[in-house]
RNA sequence: CGCGGGGUGGAGAAGUUGGUAUCUCGUCGGGCUCAUAACCCGAAGGCCGCAGGUUCAAGUCCUGCCCCCGCCA
């Protein structure tokens, strides 16, 4: 029917972290995607997989005492065991120390510099240690301080290869400005600002006396490809180097899933590379966050859903309200209690139960028989269903070609809605009761028609629940084992398998019961947007509470105990307070934590407190926060209280 | 004036080129009984952040202001 190739990409995650959420999404969407292509026909390929040069790999792996390639190992290990657990399938895990990867970004290197797109430029500047950096004039202070880190920059040369960026940028904006790059709008506005404010060209090497965790450029052995030039040919790498590339189907159809904080590497560039070697451009599907309670997940607001969380609750309340609330490009908002919802609204009031009250009605009616549809005696209703439905695999297609899945989905499920007030107006349990010919004939294409729509939205949902609509389509006599015709099948709306004897009717999608005394700490939004001064200590507490009771944990956006107690409180003395300039909320604190030293942290509280009223204060620290760059500085931990705060 | 995204009935969202404000969840009332306490019908509830402006007409265009959120997944 369709011999397309569609070629589907990740990013690829970086080797130092655990799996949250937001990578479980984004590998969903791939694998949703590509399992829509394939269900039209398609060719399909996936590639998701690890990123694992650069230096903080280097330090973490120095730190734990082990040799990096070993720690890398490790992590690629436990992703794979996570994406396993949400039968996450994919072609290729892409790794970037294996051989093959580490060859093709040689063999880039070496065309691109031939080409004469790399050059070698000694840089002096301010840099600063701390950011790993050489700084611009607006990052300092008049005296060539770091104004993140508050500590001196020192002038430094040094020399690294760049890529001639500018070289392509005027092609590059034109292809952005057509929708070739990124479709959705928001996305190409965004990207048309990246690549018109965009200066100099990128830096892609670093000297190995900086790190040498990384592949050698093939023309200096002295220096390794920067993350950037050692992490994107993966893509190109997946389907066999650049020659493979310039032939293949595959790359010509090419789509990389990507968050939209790396629209940047992505959208200008990963183009700008590949121009540089004459490849295609691929597209671009980009995603917004997950959050959580209205606000991004973090640590310290404590909403945080982990990939065991949402374990709990299943893949498909997952995937169902991921994918429905918002398409993908748009924030989506994911608590366990917005996933409950919509997971018994969707799956178990809608699909669940209209498979189940059809198929009982056949097993009732017809001794488990499927009737037939007679067309000649289709009552309007039945008509305007039939037309729907056969409109429908046309437009959930389109919606797909423009990532639009939330639509897709909603648009499958106005068919299940408009159904139910069907099977409600014709009230087949009274045509049941009846024995005339004229009843019976009725009840029939009652039946048939609703079995036809749960055949229909049984392959056109596969791609987003395989799965649980595969055992709904072998309950009804499909065959559910090839779904490489599952858009054609849904095509021909009638045509359902007539004289098939019902086996076991399965109960798809177990309601879930609303974990009422967890609402509370599920949505942290009830008590951020009241009371913002303790969000951080009273969420904290709450988890604490909860694991302190010894309660089992139901799924919920709380923590665990052993999370818990990865928290280092420390009591601290506040040396100085100082309000931010510019800031309408933060202060800059100096705490001292005794032997773990001083530290500077930005607190909300400006609104409750005042400095004076700060300083010599005790206060309570979470002292092992990864350090968090804001707007006016480096904040190396969070107040969790202080001796006055209620 | 750092960058970006927003402010629409209790919650979450649609609202394309300006013309009766829509959907989902929740709430309340009713119905039905085939079904997974499900399904159907109906109702209540909105100065569309604020203030000006353009227009016969503005959630939708213009100007100013306020507020919220995110800043690396």
């Amino acid at each position: 029917m369709n011999t397309d190739a569609r070629f589907f990409t990740t990013p690829i995650y970086y080797a130092s972290g655990e799996p949250h959420a937001g990578h479980i999404y984004s590998t969903s969407l791939m694998n949703i995607l590509s399992l829509h292509y394939q269900h039209r026909g398609c060719n399909t390929r996936t590639l998701t997989g690890m990123d694992e040069h650069g230096e903080k790999i280097e330090e973490k792996a120095k730190s734990l005492n082990k040799p990096a390639q070993v720690l890398v190992d490790e992590f690629a290990v436990k992703w794979k065991e996570i994406f396993a657990q949400f039968s996450l399938s994919y072609d290729i895990f892409m790794r970037t120390t294996s051989a093959e990867h580490k060859e093709n970004v040689r063999d880039i290197l070496r065309r691109c510099h031939e080409k004469g797109d790399i050059y070698f430029g000694e840089h002096e500047g301010r840099y600063c240690v701390d950011c790993e950096a050489f700084l611009t004039t607006k990052e300092m202070d008049e005296s060539h301080n770091c104004l993140v880190h508050k500590r001196p920059t020192e002038l430094r040369k040094e020399g690294n290869y760049y890529f001639r960026v500018q070289k392509y940028l005027p092609q590059i904006i034109e292809l952005v400005r057509s929708g070739k790059i990124v479709s959705q709008r928001r996305y190409i506005n965004e990207l048309l600002g990246l690549c018109e404010t965009f200066e100099g060209d990128l830096s892609i090497s670093r000297p190995k006396s900086r790190t040498a965790w990384g592949i050698e450029l093939p023309f200096d052995t002295n220096h390794v490809a920067y993350v950037w030039f050692d992490a994107l040919p993966n893509y190109v790498t997946g389907v066999g180097g650049v020659e493979a590339a310039r032939t293949s189907q595959l790359w010509k159809s090419a789509t990389h899933v990507i968050g939209r904080d790396i629209l940047k590497f992505h959208g200008l560039f990963w183009p700008a590379m590949l121009l540089s070697l004459d490849l295609p451009v691929p597209r671009l599907c980009v995603t917004g966050w997950l959050l959580s309670g209205g606000h991004k997940m973090s640590k310290s607001l404590g909403n945080v859903i982990s990939p065991a969380d949402l374990r709990e609750l299943g893949r498909d309340a997952f995937i169902n309200t991921a994918f429905r609330l918002a398409n993908p490009g748009e924030d989506v908002d994911l608590t366990s209690k917005n996933m409950i919802e919509r997971f018994n609204a969707d799956l178990a009031n809608g699909i669940g139960n209209l498979a189940s009250r059809t198929l009982v009605m056949v097993e009732k009616y017809f001794d488990g028989v499927i009737p037939s549809i007679h067309i000649n005696h289709q009552v309007d209703e039945e008509k305007k269903i039939s037309e729907m439905a056969a409109r429908l695999p046309q437009s959930v297609m389109q919606a797909f070609d423009e990532y639009r899945l939330a639509d897709a989905l909603n648009q499958i499920w106005e068919l299940i809605a408009q159904t139910d007030k069907y099977i409600a107006q014709q009230k087949p349990w009274e045509l049941g009761k009846q024995s005339d010919d004229t009843s019976r004939t009725r009840l029939a294409n009652v039946l048939a028609h609703s079995t036809a729509v749960i055949r229909s939205v049984g392959y056109l949902s596969a791609a987003f629940f395989p799965e649980r609509m595969q055992e709904l389509l072998k309950a009804i006599g499909e065959d559910s084992s090839d779904m490489r015709n599952a858009l054609k099948h849904a095509q021909d709306f009638t045509s359902i398998k007539s004289g098939f004897k019902l086996g076991d009717v399965p109960r798809l999608f177990q309601r879930m019961e609303t974990p009422a005394a967890n609402t509370a700490t599920a949505n942290p939004q009830s008590t951020a947007k009241s009371d913002k001064k303790n969000v951080g200590a009273n969420s904290t507490a709450d988890a604490a509470a909860n694991s302190f009771a010894g309660q089992t944990q139901p799924a919920s956006a709380t923590i665990s105990i052993d999370d818990f107690a990865k928290v280092q409180i420390r009591v601290g003395t506040v040396i100085n307070a100082e309000l931010v300039e510019g800031s309408t909320k933060l202060l800059r604190l100096k705490v001292s934590l005794g032997e773990l030293g001083l530290r500077q942290i930005f607190s909300g509280i400006r609104e409750w407190i005042t400095p004076e009223e700060l300083v010599n204060r005790k206060v309570l620290i979470a002292a092992n926060l990864t350090p968090r760059k804001m707007k006016f500085g480096m904040s190396e931990g969070m107040l969790l209280s202080t001796e006055t705060q209620a």
